[in-house]
DNA sequence: AGTTCGAAAATTATCTATAATTCGAATCCA
DNA sequence: TGGATTCGAATTATAGATAATTTTCGAACT
């Protein structure tokens, strides 16, 4: 584990980041800066700068003075992180195709695999992250990678808020369109289909707690 | 001014970003919390904070243990910014343009006047963000935008960076051939010249401070 | 009787000051 | 000259003090 390389900031920043991503802290909620230092047995400051780190990802919201809540979203930014995944990840895709080897996209159609044969929303959100991240990942551009994993975190929550127990196993057409567009070299064909496929939203009815039943929307892609 | 309704960590990352956009410190250098925390008369925990909110901008680089240094930047992250703010710019003007008034193009219009009359860098730069805020603004996105806003900060520190002195005014035709489809309701052809726009990069040759001169890139629109 | 306004108390964020690691560099000895 | 050790400087973490906000409780008024 890499606990002991990291700094207790970061430690306590991607614990908390699990969390409001895997939907187990509820959007709206507040964090509360003296329960968290002292569940990690620290004091407040770090977890102060862990804040500020969620804050920059978009997964809370600070408000001065008035404490930090886990930031909510609605069916809007859902649609705004699809297009901005769309528009950036087709950017990565057409630097990164010149350099991607044939290993590159035999691990990339293993990940696929792996996602078609997934029975839970979260094993299908790794595989899923690991396919896009070895076909974009040659692109050599440091910030617009990091930009596309805050925009995959955001997706991550908006999946497990929507499909938060049940997952039917689907197997995904576009991953295999989009790698043999690419074993062919045909980069605008697979460019094309990917900023499709990152755009598609799913729509699922859920019970809230108050009993009712709403519909439900995520990225699926 | 709002200075006594932001924390003081805000207020010391709003200056310190200033400075590392302006070019005041210099890329590679390293940030020193406590001489920060002198000069501003206060601790050195608002200063933690305000250099995590910096390293989310991209403008500063933190190694654990080893302290933070301002970001240095080549020819590659300046035109992986540029590329980045193509198609975000695109995206969010696709999506402000049904909501533009004649008002709000009024106004562009100005901006981009006060542009073409600026004798230096600094006010074209101020002009120029204006403009490019003014049109995309009524996308209603406010993710797209603070990461555009993020992508502007770092522009204008290569602007800063080449242009340092010197400027010479000229009139910005892509302006003008933006505002002038927008106002004819031609969305695509205003998107397609802000993409190509953006992408402008400009090239000057600058004295180094070892009195050797070697070409300075920046982005121009 | 219910509601609204206000003040006091408790909770919470923010900042200051102090202590403990850790990394780098310079110095000393072989 | 080269390596190891000690010293120094700076980051990281802790604890305590301060300021602001929310909440609660009570009284007055409708």
């Amino acid at each position: 584990m890499a606990s002991t390389e990291d700094t207790i900031a970061v430690r306590i920043s991607k614990e908390l980041a699990d969390r409001i991503i895997s939907g187990a802290i509820e959007p709206g909620s507040r964090l509360r800066q003296d329960h968290v230092a002292e569940e990690f047995n620290t004091s407040h400051v770090p977890v102060r700068e862990a804040f500020r780190r969620l804050e920059a990802q978009g997964l809370a919201i600070s408000e001065p003075r008035r404490g930090v809540r886990v930031a909510s979203f609605d069916l809007g930014e859902v649609r705004e992180v699809a297009e901005m995944r769309a528009a950036l990840e087709v950017l990565a895709l057409r630097h990164a195709a010149p350099h991607l080897t044939a290993s590159i996209l035999d691990q990339a159609e293993e990940a696929t695999k792996a996602g078609d044969k997934s029975r839970d929303v979260r094993s299908w959100e790794e595989a899923n992250r690991t396919f896009h991240r070895l076909i974009l990942a040659p692109c050599n551009m440091p910030r617009l990678l990091s930009t596309i994993d805050d925009l995959h975190a955001a997706s991550a929550r908006f999946l497990f808020a929507a499909w938060r127990s049940e997952w039917e196993t689907r197997t995904d057409q576009d991953h295999r369109a989009i790698l043999s567009a690419l074993r062919q070299g045909n980069t605008e064909s697979a460019a094309a289909t990917l900023g499709r496929h990152v755009q598609w939203i799913g729509q699922k009815p859920v019970k809230t707690a108050s009993g009712k039943t709403r519909d439900a929307f995520a990225i699926v892609g």
